[in-house]
DNA sequence: CTGAAAGCGCTAACAG
DNA sequence: CTGTTAGCGCTTTCAG
């Protein structure tokens, strides 16, 4: 069923049926009532690529995203994914897996197929991946940590100040001997990470040990190893701070497999405050980062300039805020748990 | 740059233009030489619409998932994704977040955009729902536990023996109340959960108490609540069996709140497997589900239907496992933990 | 207010 | 092997 059939049999020219497709009020109220009718009764919905090949606006953004299976990056997809949705847009999801090439290639398919614009999170592209979107002038707003700033607009939070009161919190506890693990992706987010962790430091005039600052992958696994290793040895730290909840959760498991209490003996706290670092025993003590709210201003973004084009390049910093739980040991502050 | 600019620039015909693009092989190796260097430096990459328009075929398909914060369909759309990609096809995320409305706004935008094929997961989708893609020929396949069967390929679990299985190992290990939570949702698997459940007590020629069956909301926080009330009570249940791991989760917390152990006081199954029900403590014993499987198995015969035509309308089931861990307090089986 | 016709960018018969 | 040309289904001037 095609524009010409319902013309046909509305007994119109296919300028009309058009007409109150796209600009319903340039057309009789009879013609138009008739022409509806036959629409609805023919379930005709027009076709979607002649449509666009006119247009030149596809009514679809793309959202990169860094790991499918990981819930930080997918409350920020949904936050963007809610927004795009209210809006009418329909989101292709692309799962870069960790992997640059995978995330060029969809990259490169988003441009084939014409999305009006892009969200990408905590990428890891560098400039020049970048050339091509630019070339094309389709929007790109940043969602998160990356690795360069290709000069799009991007929604993210302060990691160093977080960092830096995560750390000061537990250096102020009274621990001294405190680990960091931080994601070994190499993003301005991890790098602000170790800068707020080395200053929390320097103000509290306590030397830092280097030997207790990790780099490793952002995993369960890598939380676990790295954390074991550490705590086996005599001597070990008296906290740990995970740059994720993801490797706070492993450093917890092995801290618990070495025959360890959290917080008694070590002491751990994490970062992203997924729901989950609520329910694990004992509840986790991390950073809290509006994950979704990220994603909702993202969109907000990225939409404001397909719409409006509004293309003066901003960067919003949203807020992160302590929570601590059990898993840090505090126990005067213990009742600002939720 | 469009076709036509190319081929002035190599001083041929569109139509030679488009041939190197679509069958390099009738073209002679000189002129297809020169018109791929252009191709090169002008970075030219043919419309899609207009290409969309002649071949009436996308390349992308469309991928409903009940809800994207949850763990166990997003190892299904892994498993879809993997598939869709390395064939080169980009999938459309659709989050219908339990919502029917939303879910059959989503079905009607992927119908617009003419996917080429549709995996839905876990749809609580009605036959007469999917009399529209029925007409426009849009192939589907289901994955996971759908409400009814509109005479598409599945791919799934059966739920029924593993339900069995998992209630049968509580009452061969000694507890007589076997509690189970399920789901609400109306859908097959759940349903057959519960004849699973029932069955297994039968055979077992133990009385069944409906008390305790319960049908909750399939989240953490239902898990909890459905577990305190439960368990508050003197005399409670000596086993909950919870069919998600995240229920699961909710009643390990209850349990843990009222002051119980686990498994001592009472024991707790969960179902899924899903990465996080080996994290928990005490580890969860659960039915493993091969979710990423399934969703790869579910994309396999989507796109053997779209590209060989291959319309032969499958069930498969896949084969789920019973994973003895900690929580369900089977000591000789203990060693089945991995 | 409506219709005829050009054109969006590309593909594929059909001739040559 | 290559060019000409007629569409694909829709939108939008331009006349009337």
């Amino acid at each position: 069923m095609n524009i010409r059939e319902i013309a046909k049999k509305a007994g119109v020219s296919v300028a009309t049926v058009s007409r109150v497709l796209n600009h319903p009020d340039a057309v009789a109220k009879n013609t138009k009532d008739k022409i509806e009718k036959i629409i609805a009764e023919e379930e005709y919905t027009p076709n979607w690529f002649a449509r666009s090949l006119n247009f030149n606006r596809t009514g679809s953004i793309g959202l990169m995203i860094p790991h499918i299976l990981n819930p930080v990056y997918m409350e920020m997809a949904k936050g963007v994914e809610d927004v795009a949705y209210q809006k009418g847009y329909i989101t292709f999801m692309c799962n870069a897996e960790n992997d640059r090439e995978k995330e060029k290639a969809y990259l490169a398919q988003m441009i084939r197929r014409r999305v009006d614009g892009i969200v990408m999170i905590s990428s890891t592209l560098e400039k020049e991946d970048y050339d091509r979107v630019k070339e094309k002038n389709i929007p790109v707003v940043l969602v998160g940590g990356n690795k360069s700033n290709p000069g799009f607009s991007c929604v993210r939070i302060d990691c160093e100040a977080a960092a830096k009161e995560a750390t000061k919190h537990m250096i102020d506890i009274g621990y001294r001997k405190v680990a960091m693990f931080c994601s070994k992706t190499d993003t301005f987010d991890n790098r602000d990470k170790i800068v707020g962790y080395r200053e929390a430091f320097k103000e509290a005039g306590v030397k830092i040990r280097e030997e207790y600052i990790k780099r490793i992958d952002d995993t369960v696994e890598d939380g676990y190893l790295a954390a074991k290793k550490m705590v086996e040895k005599k001597g070990g730290p008296h906290a740990i701070f995970a740059t994720s909840d993801n490797m706070a959760f492993g450093v917890m498991d092995a801290v618990k497999d070495q025959g360890l209490r959290i917080p008694e003996d070590v002491a751990v706290i994490g970062f992203d405050n997924i729901k989950l670092s609520n329910l694990v025993e004992p509840k986790l003590s991390t950073v809290d980062v509006p994950l979704h709210k990220m994603g909702v201003y993202g969109a907000r973004l990225l939409l404001d300039i397909i719409e409006d084009g509004n293309s003066e390049t901003r960067d919003i910093i949203l807020q992160t805020k302590l929570k601590i739980r059990k898993s840090c040991g505090h126990k005067e502050r213990i009742g600002e748990m939720f």
